[in-house]
DNA sequence: CTAAACATTGACGTCAACGTGAAGGTCAAG
DNA sequence: CTTGACCTTCACGTTGACGTCAATGTTTAG
């Protein structure tokens, strides 16, 4: 497939494609026009960057951990950027849990109308940041 | 407090402190002397406007929720920004699941050696991109 | 032949969340 | 009175992930 089809099978535009292209997160054939060519395991892969970069990494974490699911790559250094998406993950779960709590107090605040002033409800929090 | 000290209480920097201001995202009075001068409470609202800029929520949307907590405000339209939040945890939740998958996809293919070539062991993920 | 739709490579623009000076006022200590 | 720590407001620089425009080539439709 060419770039437009890809563009269209994945929701990212032309450029970005290009553009993960140039950081190496996705890689293509040419047609003897000069034109791209994609197989189809570049909507997965594509879809992967997305999420990814979606979900807060970096291209250059990326350009490391792609290849390893992508390209006709060996393992390597693979078991160490497994690591490293877990790291991640364990780091949204971390946010995630941080923001429930502030949203619980919220709610806390807004359905127990605890007091506007002064005492806001939020300093004596627990998990407050690093 | 003056700018300093809630910058040291935070981990912020007085740049990052001035900027919360600009986006209305936190409040200062003013010494007579033109300092900026902030109660207790602001530390709690500094760590709270960090969290959720660590999560990913732009300070657009920040300028809107905060002062739910913040300020002296009343309720108002803090039941819409309370479904905001909500959503926005619940999209870290999503992409946390996606991530997990996509994760368990690359333990499976980096132990159990699925086809390099080809089959990408990615292609037919069922929680592809939105 | 010509227009339209698709592709190519530059290369500059943008936006957020600050960093990093510049140029200066304020205030306690010596 | 001067040094130094702290504060003030501009205002330009930075990085990442693209948007957008320019100038050009290619292929298909009429």
């Amino acid at each position: 497939m060419r770039i437009g089809e890809l563009s269209r099978a994945t929701g990212a535009s032309t450029r970005a494609l290009r553009y993960y292209e140039e950081q190496g997160l996705i890689r293509s054939e040419r047609l003897p026009n000069g034109y791209r060519d994609y197989g189809p395991e570049a909507v997965g892969v594509v879809e992967f960057v997305q999420d990814l970069l979606a979900a807060g990494l970096s291209s250059r974490v990326l350009r490391d951990v792609v290849p390893c699911v992508g390209g006709g790559h060996e393992s390597t250094a693979c078991s160490e950027l497994l690591t490293m998406v877990q790291q991640v993950r364990d780091d949204l779960l971390d946010q995630e849990r941080r923001i429930r709590a502030r949203r619980q107090a919220l709610e806390q605040y807004l359905t127990g109308r605890r007091s506007p002033r002064g005492s806001t409800g939020l300093t004596g929090v627990p998990g407050t940041s690093a």
